[in-house]
DNA sequence: TGGCTGACTTTCG
DNA sequence: ACGAAAGCCAGCC
């Protein structure tokens, strides 16, 4: 089932996971939600060792601007505009378009 | 044990 | 509006 030892990297891991298709979140955001787990720098770190994952989507975590700051910390700095994009994102110069509407919160998603 | 690091966020100038 | 600095805290050597 589950570990008991639930790292910082794991929930964040769980979280993004939960992201829709379609939709963003960002890093102070699952720092919210995961309380006083951590701030928002570790959000972003936790994705430098969820970027080998597949099962992490860390392209759908953006900074609080909907800006791609992390995309160059992918295979490729285009590799997470084009797989947002792939999944019906409009992103220009590096930043996320409508990004207000297509931010997803967990505190508010999970009903927290 | 102690110190460095980091894909953020906020505030001051 | 833009730039730089501080605050944040868990993981790693």
């Amino acid at each position: 089932m589950k570990k008991d030892k639930t790292s910082f990297f794991e929930d964040v891991y769980e979280v993004v996971k939960l992201v829709p298709r379609g939709r963003v979140t960002s890093y102070g955001a699952i720092a919210h939600y995961l309380g006083t787990k951590g701030s928002a720098r570790m959000v972003g770190w936790a994705m430098n060792a969820a970027h080998g994952l597949d099962d992490v989507p860390a392209h759908r975590v953006v900074n609080r601007q909907g800006l791609l700051t992390g995309k160059n910390h992918f295979a490729t700095p285009t590799a997470m505009q084009e797989r947002l994009e792939s999944e019906g994102i409009c992103v220009s110069n590096d930043k996320i378009e409508n990004f207000k509407d297509l931010f997803w919160d967990p505190s508010i998603a999970l009903g927290l």
